[in-house]
DNA sequence: GTCTATAACGAGATAGAC
DNA sequence: GTCTATCTCGTTATAGAC
């Protein structure tokens, strides 16, 4: 059921998010306009309010397709049954993706305008770090018990500082154009909680 | 030579940059407008350009002033005669001070928006991270030789990766409105590399 | 130094035709 | 779904009086 179409669906919907989404990720929620979009997708403004009345709306949509996103990529990452080690590489890894792409965690950027954002959107920033954290700290908790990992404190206090680092670093190797930057920082955040065996990590 | 009024100098300009500062660190500097600043001063938007001809042009000296003022701490911690933790910690609490007000790190918050930023102002702001990186590192060599403190890597790395954890820390516990989300992060990054002898350290 | 007035533009948004 | 046309408001900025 509903297989139509094998190529050239347009889906304006998406496209607009696709769009959109890179537009606040590299110039932030307050740092485009309905304009920008249709100028690029060739539409006209009034197009983009039949699919999102206003840009709260479109504010909305994309933190949600971001976060259910997320959530299929560390899903993912539960499933292919690697270890925790693994597990954290893997996350280091989503953001290296994004800021490979000149683009800033959509939340990391929002976070940074949360004062001027409408009230739902807020919300959904703040699950996405809640719903990060949570998993994160389970992957610790496994990793200590596991033997594979050592830190001080709580798995949930070390699991947001590391998200909080992985932002961090994401945001001013941006303003250097350098993911060397944030590669580096990545990789001191997993070492100093990894506990080092034969070592078969890839350099 | 100048030590007019014991009281009540306007000096507009140096209100202007105040205001303008709160008002950037809090919603960021495409967040705000030369009305904003004008009402809470009693002024009219013509007033402001007299001192700032544009916004690019009072968004300049805003950097340049928060950079000054970080550097006089940073001097003041320096000549304080303290050790490289206790530096380290005066370091942390500098961004904590600015998390207690409910503002980020203005510069953290502009390297957010730096794509959409005037070139002078995108020099400054990676001036500013250049500065506090090389102080950083200059305390984690300088601890290190001491024996006061342990890590791996080039202390150059290792600040730069403190520093971006500071700003991120700061990014997220700002949406929370948590300083103790700040707190349990900055105590993570400097009980990591610290040596603990006696621990005279407060709690 | 600060004001009034206004220009010039871009923003988000809506009505109604196609 | 997408368009044209229009509205209203906010924004940066300037000219010129006081």
């Amino acid at each position: 059921m509903s297989m139509r179409r094998q190529s050239e669906e347009p889906d304006t919907a998406a496209q607009v998010l696709d769009v959109a989404e890179r537009l606040v990720q590299r110039q932030g929620f307050n740092g485009f306009s309905y304009a920008d979009i249709a100028a690029e997708l060739g539409l006209t403004k009034a197009a983009l309010h039949y699919h999102f009345a206003g840009k709260a709306d479109l504010g909305e949509a994309l933190v949600a397709r971001y976060a259910a996103r997320f959530a299929v990529a560390l899903d993912a990452l539960d499933g292919a049954g690697a270890d925790a080690p693994a597990k954290l590489e893997g996350y280091t890894n989503l953001y290296l993706d994004v800021l490979r792409n000149e683009r800033m965690c959509l939340c990391g950027m929002l976070a940074a305008e949360f004062q001027t954002l409408p009230a739902p959107m807020r919300t959904a920033v703040v699950e996405f770090f809640d719903y990060n954290e949570r998993w994160l700290a389970g992957v610790l908790e496994g990793g200590r018990d596991e033997g594979a990992m050592r830190f001080q404190g709580p798995p949930a206090e070390r699991a947001r500082m590391i998200v909080g680092a992985l932002e961090g670093a994401m945001l001013v190797a941006r303003t250097y154009g350098e993911v060397a930057r944030f590669e580096t920082a990545a990789a001191q955040l997993v070492h100093e909680l990894v506990i080092r065996t034969a070592d078969t990590t890839s350099t």
